[in-house]
DNA sequence: GTCCGAGTTTTGACAGCGTCAAAAGAGCGG
DNA sequence: CCGCTCTTTTGACGCTGTCAAAACTCGGAC
C-alpha cells in the first residue's frame, strides 16, 4: 500500500542494542509495511530487496527483535506465527476464520477490568491475551463457500 | 479413582450420534480423568487399557468428539493442542509459562463486557477467546522446573 | 443368531513450521 | 585498519498433525 511514517529501522536496532544489518532493516521495513505478516510473507518481501537472504536469517531476526521488544509474535490457533511492530500498547486481535486475515483491536475497556480473574489457582499472572474470532468483511460479502480447513491459497496476499 | 461420577462415555457417544467403540470410550475416560491433556498423554492413557491403539486413532477420535461438541480443543501458543470435556460453559484458561500446566478460569465477569469490541473492522464476531499467562504455584516455589517435556520457555530471556 | 454395509482403526508415508548446529561472512569498537 | 564477536548461510533434523488405502468393527437388518 502507501508508504507510511515508518520508524527508522537502524535507530530502532541501535536503541535495542542490536547490530544494524541489511537483513534486519529489511525485515523491519517489511513488517512496517505489512503488519501481521507470517514468516513466508516476510521472506518474500525481504527477498525482493535482498535476494540472497535465507529463511533461517529471517527466523533469527524475528526472534531477535521479538526478544528485544521491537516486535510482537502472534500465534492464532491453527495458523503459523505472525509478527507486528506494534508493541507497548495493549491491543488484541481479531482473526478471520475463513481466510486468516488479522486486524488490530484496541482494548475498548482501556484497563481490561475483566482480564484480572480472581480464581488464578495460585498462578502469578503475567499477561492476558484476547483473541477474537469471526468472519472478515470480504469473506462475508463473498459467499463463495471457502472451507475453513484448506484455504491457505486465500491467504496469499497480492502485493501492490 | 478409576470409575468416577463422570458422564457415561457410551451414552455421550450415542447422544452425539457416534458409534460406541473401545477407543472412543477410552479417550473420553482419559480426558475425564486428566483434563487439558495433549495427544501424547491421551495416547499413553489409552494404551494402558488398549495397547494396540494407534496414535492416528486418537487423533481421529479427538477430532470426531470435538466436532460433535463433546470436547473442546485448546491451542496455547507454543504448545501442542490440548483437549478437555468441559464444553458449553464459557470458561477460559491460564497457562504456566514455565511448565505449560493449564488451569480453568471461569469468566469472572459473567457476561464478558470487554469481549465485545466496538472496532471490529467489519468482522462478524463469532467468539472471544481469552488466555491468561503466568507462572503456576509449583514453578513459583520450585525454581527448578522439569515436569513433562518442555524447557523451551527457558530461552525467553537473553541478555547481550 | 447371522450378515452386510457404513463407519473406525491400522499402517505408513508425507507436509508444514520451526529449531539446531557448524562454517563462512559482516558489523563496529579500539 | 584489526580483530573479536555477532550474523548469516547452509543443510539437516524434530515435532505435530494430516492424507490415504487396506483391514477391521459396530450395529441394524434379516
Amino acid at each position: 500500500m502507501t508508504t507510511e511514517v515508518l520508524p527508522e529501522p537502524a535507530a530502532m536496532l541501535r536503541e535495542a542494542g542490536l547490530r544494524v544489518t541489511d537483513t534486519r532493516q529489511a525485515v523491519i521495513i517489511a513488517l512496517g509495511e505489512h503488519p501481521h505478516s507470517g514468516v513466508d510473507s516476510i521472506v518474500a518481501a525481504v527477498a525482493a530487496v535482498l535476494p540472497s537472504t535465507s529463511r533461517q536469517a529471517v527466523h533469527n531476526v524475528l526472534t531477535d527483535i521479538t526478544t528485544a521488544g521491537l516486535a510482537r509474535r502472534i500465534e492464532p490457533a491453527g495458523h503459523p506465527a505472525l509478527y507486528e511492530l506494534r508493541v507497548g500498547d495493549n491491543h488484541h486481535h481479531i482473526v478471520c476464520q475463513r481466510c486468516g486475515t488479522i486486524a488490530d483491536v484496541d482494548c475498548v475497556t482501556g484497563h481490561a477490568p475483566c482480564l484480572t480473574p480472581n480464581t488464578t489457582h495460585g498462578f502469578d499472572l503475567t499477561e492476558a491475551e484476547v483473541t477474537f474470532w469471526g468472519v472478515c468483511a470480504d469473506c462475508q460479502s463473498d459467499a463463495s463457500p471457502a472451507p475453513a480447513s484448506s484455504l491457505l491459497e486465500e491467504m496469499k496476499e497480492s502485493s501492490p
